[in-house]
RNA sequence: GCGAGAGUGGCGGAACUGGUAGACGCACUGGACUUAGGAUCCAGCCCGCCUAAAGCGGAUGGGGGUUCAAAUCCCCCCUCUCGCACCA
């Protein structure tokens, strides 16, 4: 054993080892308990980042951990091969697509492998390898025939840097959630994947999900946005038709006094065309249509709309009803047309004040009157109804179901349930992704690719175009194909897929990533899914977790997967901060992995980032502290090595009872340390595990030279230090299989069963039970646990500090709580 | 505006179900060893009174409350972070 620690001769050389041996690869073996440990995979964007490096240290910690205590792991490794910036960089390096993700992929791959992470390498897998994607084009094709997928030309949104279509999800408060810029609405017809026939099964399996943090599953509610209410259709004046609406709130339906249609509604010009106002309305859509979508839907935006010339009637008063078209109505969201009651809906009183439209007011507040004429807000609270013909006098909580019972006896109206969740489009106007297998015949119309015909492989000589478009629609060996109906001649879909679409299955296929007759095995599947423990970042919450969530229950139902989530619990680690802000290229304030594990090697990189910060919070990234967590390795080492020469051969038994006081001592902290260490891991508080640990070395260093070495000395040496190596060895797995050879083993710290706790040892003879008198804290006194209640206030009492603060007074009360604390209460 | 979470030393952070506030680490200060040390070891380190110690008092964003006892529970307020945001 050398003198110094020193990480850059020891981590490489393990590592090695540990792929000689194939110490991580996963088995599937019926007599032991499956966990599946799963980090995010990465997108080879070029090299790790501290992101990475503290998501995938805090998943080594618990896999190996899992390991230890004999589970069969699953800890997969993979690439999220497929998208944007492999596109820019072949621009901008003349590189093509392919090999520049490839070549991301065996750098980081190496950075993983430098870190010493457990991965099971034989089954990582790359999304952008055809043995993937091609069954991913079989899923699709499997929902095709299921009505799962469909074409549609709609208003989608269109990011003009990455140019092409983004779905709602993907673009957040208007921004590209890639590129950061702006996105506009474009007329576009794509594939879009039936989400919404999920929608109530996503929602209801929202509180299925104990393990998942509660603010993840309040996003995915908030993004599913269920609301019921009712639609209620309102008759055109002329007779002509009806007008529907959405309403959540038909207990103020006596009080609606106009209609508003979107902008894009498609009566809008209908209804105008030939009355007076119809110039100035065409005039009115044209110029709300250019406005662009962030500055539309702006909190602070100045409501305005115009007259369509139209009336329609009340169904339940029969008052006439202007019909307006206006900048605040959403085409997305309902029927694209609302009824509007300005005296109880703040955006319906901005617009009847701005155009002196008339107000009645339809709920009384508690024991007052509202006057429209004097409100200069809408009144949203509970109240009673008025004016609202046989309804007066009902609590209007109540008045929603009666009226929306009344709606649907007359054939008016019938209760409705909207949400928000829309279908996730797919289409992706853009080269490196995963081509859409689909087939577009003159004769036959749309089909899709016959499964023997699979895979569609993405032409790989050819790159994107100059301009950044895809090569493909210009590709004539890529789109000229034949009909699979009518054999005659055909054009192939140009567009590729969305790349989360490969990551909300990529974890299934962990379990069988060689299986050949089919996307998945379910055999192995079955043994492996669902994951029990996902780690990952919180940016994902909607994104990509519920994508997967999806594409689970669609697996389901298509007989591939038996399950309906695919994790079980779910961790998002926080941000690593540096200087107080996200570390960025911009902001400059990147510390590189790769200079981290140069100067201290992995293991402590590994360290500071556990170390710093429990997992859920961000991590400030201080030099500092690396240092500190560099500085208790070598304590560590040096701990190990001057002990070296004290320790016993082999394992002898110990028993607490008969040994001296320093020595029952040492191996009580020994022991108290390997259940508070277990705890920690259990509950992801790694920093306090952590924390443990150096105290128990603290505690060694300072009984190290008072304790003779005896035969009996040394084997709770022994004892002790394999404990702290083993204890260590999930956080600092390279320095802990170094010591663990020094102290006499051949086989892995890995192979180390997780030590457990001796009740013995950890049972305390005394305890310090604190004394208070009126609460605040006096004395301290040394006391045997066996000491009944009696004794010990007895004890208390006779303390002189306590007796200075109850002298001359009357106790009136003693609380005692065993082994902890007695509070002497006196007037 | 709505929803969620968080405010503890100079800093990162501890304190599981109310029971010693500040574990552990960083920074800082002093000492030892040393040719030297930014290596290592030991000690100190919330604030105030006091030369110091003992002692006493104060302290977990602010204010109030419950309790023998509150960082922890309840109410009000302030600040910050995140998510949603004209969703009818």
């Amino acid at each position: 054993m050398k003198e110094r620690y020193d990480p850059h001769h020891i981590e490489e050389q393990w590592q090695r080892t540990w792929e000689q041996q194939k110490l991580f690869q996963a088995v599937e073996d019926p007599k032991r308990a499956k966990y599946y440990l799963l980090e995010m995979f990465p997108y080879p964007s070029g090299k790790l980042h501290m992101g990475h490096i503290r998501n995938y240290s805090i998943g080594d910690v618990v896999a190996r951990y899992k390991m230890m205590q004999g589970y069969s792991v699953l800890h997969p490794m993979g690439w999220d091969a497929f998208g944007m910036p492999a596109e820019n960089a072949a621009l901008e390096h003349k590189i093509h697509p392919a090999q520049w993700t490839y070549d991301n992929i065996a750098h980081m791959r190496s950075q993983l492998k430098r870190m010493g992470f457990s991965y099971d390498w034989d089954r990582e897998l790359a999304t952008c390898d055809v043995d993937y994607y091609k069954w991913e084009q079989l899923i699709f094709i499997r929902m095709y025939e299921r009505g799962l997928v469909y074409r549609k030309k709609a208003l989608v949104n269109w990011c003009p840097e990455c140019q092409t279509v983004l779905a709602n999800e993907q673009v957040e408060g208007g921004i590209c959630w890639r590129c950061h810029g702006e996105v506009k609405k474009k007329e576009l017809a794509g594939w879009f994947f039936k989400i919404t026939a999920y929608v109530e099964e996503l929602l209801e399996y929202c509180d299925r999900l104990p393990g998942w943090p509660e603010r993840v599953i309040t996003m995915q509610k908030n993004w599913i946005g269920k609301s019921t209410g009712a639609e209620v259709a309102f008759p055109l004046e002329d007779g002509t038709g009806a007008i529907t609406v959405f309403t959540t709130r038909q207990d103020t339906l006596f009080g609606a006094t106009f209609m508003v249609l979107a902008p894009e509604h498609p009566l809008v010009l209908e209804l105008c065309t030939g009355k007076e106002q119809e110039a100035e309305v065409r005039a009115f859509v044209e110029r709300v249509r250019r406005q662009d979508l962030i500055a539309r839907t702006a909190e602070d935006m100045e409501k305005e709309g115009v007259f369509l010339g139209t009336y329609c009637i009340n169904p339940l008063t029969n008052a006439r009803m202007p019909l307006y078209t206006a900048n605040f109505v959403l085409m997305e969201y309902g029927t694209g047309a609302i009824m509007a009651v300005p005296t109880h809906d703040q955006r319906d009183f901005e617009f009847a004040k701005k155009y002196e439209i008339p107000m009645i007011v339809v709920i009384r507040p508690p024991g007052e009157t509202l006057d429209p004429a004097l409100m200069t807000e809408a009144y949203t609270e509970d109240g009673v109804l008025v004016n609202s013909g046989p309804f007066d006098g009902m609590e209007n909580r109540q008045a929603m179901e009666a009226i929306a019972d009344y709606l649907e006896e007359k054939g008016i109206g019938t209760r409705a349930v909207n949400y928000r969740l829309r279908d996730w489009g797919i289409s992706r106007q853009r080269y490196w992704g995963a081509p859409i297998p689909i087939i577009y015949c003159d004769r036959c119309g749309i089909r899709a690719v016959r499964e023997e015909d699979l895979p569609i492989v993405l032409p790989l000589d050819v790159g994107p175009k100059e301009n950044g478009a895809s090569p493909l629609p210009d590709l004539r060996a890529f789109v000229e194909t034949t009909c699979p109906v009518c054999g005659g001649a055909a054009r192939r879909e140009t567009d590729t897929m969305d790349t989360f679409v490969e990551s909300s299955w990529y974890f299934d296929r962990y379990t069988c990533p060689d299986y050949d007759q089919g996307p998945l095995d379910r055999e192995r599947l079955q043994y492996w899914m669902p994951v029990d423990q996902y780690i990952g970042g919180i940016e994902h919450a909607i994104l990509h977790l519920l994508y997967s969530r999806f594409f689970t229950k669609v697996l389901r139902d298509l007989g591939m997967v038996p399950f309906d989530e695919p994790f079980i619990n779910l961790l998002t680690q926080g941000m690593v901060i540096k200087d107080g802000a996200k570390m960025s290229k911009s902001k400059g304030n990147i510390v590189d992995p790769e200079d981290m594990i140069k100067r201290y090697g992995a293991d402590t990189t590994r360290l500071f980032s556990l170390f710093a910060a429990p997992p859920e919070k961000d991590l400030e990234w201080q030099e500092e502290g690396v240092e500190g967590g560099y500085r208790f390795l070598h304590r560590v080492w040096r701990l190990v090595y001057e002990l070296r020469g004290s320790l016993s051969e082999g394992p002898s038994p110990i028993a607490t009872a008969d040994l001296p006081p320093e020595l029952g001592e040492m191996r009580h902290k020994a022991h108290k340390t390997i259940k508070k260490v277990t705890e920690d891991i259990d509950r992801f508080h790694f920093n306090t595990a952590i924390a443990a640990i150096m105290e128990l070395v603290n505690h060694l260093y300072q009984t190290k030279d008072s304790i003779e070495a005896t035969p009996r000395t040394k084997a709770v040496w022994q004892e002790v230090v394999e404990a702290l190596v083993v204890l260590l060895s999930p956080f600092v797995p390279h320095i802990a299989e170094e010591l663990w050879e020094a102290l006499g083993h051949k086989d892995s710290v890995i192979k180390a069963p997780w030590p457990r706790y001796d009740r013995e040892a950890i049972t305390e003879e005394e305890v310090i039970v604190v004394v208070q008198v009126n609460g605040k804290l006096r004395d301290r006194l040394l006391i045997p646990v066996s000491a009944k209640e009696e004794k010990v206030k007895e004890m208390a009492l006779a303390s002189p500090k306590v007796r200075r603060h109850i002298e001359g007074k009357e106790v009136t009360k003693t609380i005692f709580v065993p082994k902890k604390l007695v509070n002497i209460v006196c007037a």
